[in-house]
DNA sequence: TCCATTCTTTGACCCAGATCAATCGAGTAT
DNA sequence: ATACTCGATTGATCTGGGTCAAAGAATGGA
């Protein structure tokens, strides 16, 4: 179940402790990506990649959060994927970028040029092997993520997401399961509304209902607290261990 | 762009002339896979897999329509992708399945027992980066789809659900861009519901609104005569090409 | 200090789509 | 024929969340 993990494996000589491909490379392949790597940061707000550019690199989200969105002609836009450390951007094999890759916050990525990156995959099963396995779970997120848009009310909507950043977020652990988590919101309302197919109004009125309801505390307008994950997870609609435990 | 097929590829001794993996693989690799393939069929309605049991194969479908859904405990359920002919089912690398896999017609499967698959996906890279490939693009469409469920009108939805089954219908030939387009419209309104996350009500009465607009034609209840598929496009808030070329 | 800007909250009202309910075929079993 | 079923349609009504509008915080210049 936990396979060598793609990223987040330390790594001596980068000064952020994070090497971002494989844990089962021997050192000549790990020579071979430190020399396709380079680091690059993104302020807040400001574009990584727009959707049609060509994409010259792929790589993983070291720190911050970005997002992927989707737009209609007419302006409607959809949050189709949430960027978080470890998280992989890019497609290898496709040259135009698909969405808009936006850095919520201040965002470092671990870039690695797209040509040879491509050529280690060919050569090395065992990294596009790793690379599948991510991707499918990519895609179990995306399906679940469409009965959360098809079929959960707004307050559903809403307690979903705060659950999906308790689990990610570093303070929340899931092998030691504890009932209290509290995490840094770093999305604005609208961004919210975005991912979950609502507006911001609607966002902000909920988030104030699951506050009164008790089922969160906010300290400041960022800074959640959730003295009880089964509570919030329960409001998410999902089953007991809300995928937690997958 | 158009990689070797991992589908459809012509296959003399199989009656249906459907070989279900890779147009790249020598002979030796052929007889590999013929030797974990079999066949096997379902009646429309019937469940293929349940979510949660264990999976023995992974396959994909020869002819028919099944659909992937999820349910919620108190019975909402979404559909999270539709499986038309040379769709692959299966996730290598985990034995639960995910999702509950219904027979929406009868359906014909071509299966690979599971470990034999897997040992071949370690032992063959094209197959691998085959399966990578593919695993995107459902990635993509189940991105586009949460485009679909988060933003769009009923009446949008009902327009998209029809495009993709028109583009994905023999009829149409997305090389020779025609206008027109006529298929089987093989999903009750409930089903489509479940895919567009309305209510059947809602789905008969946009169809009949786009009916009455003459943006599609019904013969019966089930066929589906498109005579501008450009306008449908329209209607699904798509831009011009809706995908079509991409 | 005082704007100005950006994010957020809250209120009042409205509407697209849900809900509830009745009816209408088209099979098909009696 | 008649009665049942299952899907589809259509109508009447209700409501969750959208829309429009105003007003609070928090931050950052000048």
């Amino acid at each position: 179940m936990t396979a060598p993990s793609l990223t987040h494996v330390k790594c001596a000589d980068c000064p952020i402790r994070h090497r971002a491909v494989c844990a089962r490379c021997d050192s000549d392949e790990l020579e071979l990506l430190d020399q396709i790597k380079y680091y690059r940061s993104y302020e807040a707000g400001q574009a990584i990649i727009w959707s049609g550019d060509q994409m010259d690199f792929v790589g993983s989200v070291v720190s911050g959060v970005a997002t992927l969105t989707q737009t209609m002609e007419d302006g409607r836009t959809q949050m189709v994927g949430l960027l978080l450390p470890s998280d992989f951007v890019g497609r290898p094999g496709r040259d135009g970028a698909a969405y808009n890759v936006m850095a919520t916050t201040n965002v470092m990525m671990c870039c690695f040029r797209k040509r040879p990156f491509e050529k280690l995959l060919d050569e090395t099963p065992h990294i596009s092997h790793r690379l599948l396995e991510m991707t499918l779970d990519e895609l179990d997120a995306a399906r679940e993520w469409m009965l959360v848009l098809g079929r959960k009310t707004a307050r559903e909507k809403i307690a979903s997401l705060l659950a999906i950043l308790a689990r990610r977020d570093s303070s929340f652990d899931k092998a030691n399961f504890q009932t209290e988590s509290e995490f840094e919101l770093s999305l604005t309302r609208e961004a919210m509304a975005d991912y979950l197919g609502l507006t911001l109004e609607t966002v902000s009125r909920q988030i104030s209902a699951l506050k009164k309801a008790g089922v969160i505390v906010l300290e400041g307008k960022r800074h959640v607290i959730v003295p009880d994950m089964g509570r919030l997870l329960e409001e998410a609609g999902d089953d007991s261990d809300g995928g937690l435990l997958a």
